[in-house]
DNA sequence: CAGTCGATTCACT
DNA sequence: GTGAATCGACTGA
């Protein structure tokens, strides 16, 4: 008999961590997504933490912007953002407010609502694929900047939010360096991932941006 | 204010 | 494995 996930919320006190505790702390957790069609649901296996202004890798690292902005506030919030010119990605806030840190949602298995993931992720092959991938996730939950600055913690009825789920395991958890990111930033082991989970996207270097005109 | 490039994904060879 | 798609934020002048 396996035990049901849990559904009470995380709480603030959780988020308000070094990141570098709550991101693996996040695998098996259940990430909650109400939509006008109804809900949908995933359990992470897969994340990226981003220490703020120490992580060359990480949107605060330079300055305070109007797109960071909610890095900078109080931990448990969504933190939403655009890139490549057609996709968003998700993240939390971690650590008390100031610290800039977060952790960027990559991957996970639909266990709610596959159906209505399904109808926005039309390349997806198999429902493996539906959140493998930190936009592919975005996509399926159809998360964008409207989401911006959500807090989590809130409600489990709230448009985003975040439950206790069934934490995964420490021994099953490994960690490597992050995908895609480029320069000196790309040398931490900061992404963390659910072994043997058919869900989790593959390692990919950072590719250096070939010339145009 | 123009240039550069991104915490990526997809189609195609 | 390679290259295109696509646009807005950020940087530096």
């Amino acid at each position: 008999m396996i035990a049901a996930p849990d559904r009470t919320p995380l709480t603030r006190d959780f988020f308000d961590r070094p990141v570098l505790e709550v991101a693996p702390d996040l695998l098996g957790r259940v990430l909650v997504r109400n939509t006008p069609e109804g809900p949908i649901e995933l359990r992470l296996t897969e994340v990226e933490a981003y220490d703020g202004p120490n992580d060359p890798g990480s949107h605060a690292y330079r300055s305070r912007t109007a797109r960071n902005d909610v890095m900078f506030g109080p931990p448990g919030h969504a933190y939403v953002y655009f890139t490549y010119g057609m996709w968003h990605c998700l993240n939390l806030v971690c650590g008390q407010e100031g610290t800039a840190s977060g952790v960027l949602l990559r991957a996970g298995e639909i266990t709610k609502g596959a159906d209505l993931t399904r109808k926005r992720r039309l390349s997806a092959r198999n429902d493996k694929e539906l959140a493998k991938g930190p936009a592919r996730l975005a996509t399926a939950l159809d998360v964008d900047r409207a989401l911006n600055g959500t807090d989590v913690c809130a409600s489990p009825d709230s448009p985003l939010a975040i439950l206790s789920g069934t934490p995964t395991p420490r021994d099953q958890v490994r960690n490597g360096p992050r995908t895609g990111v480029a320069g000196e930033g790309g040398v931490h082991p900061w992404r963390y991932w659910t072994v043997n989970d058919p869900t989790v996207s593959p390692y990919r270097p950072h590719a250096p941006r070939r010339r145009s005109t």
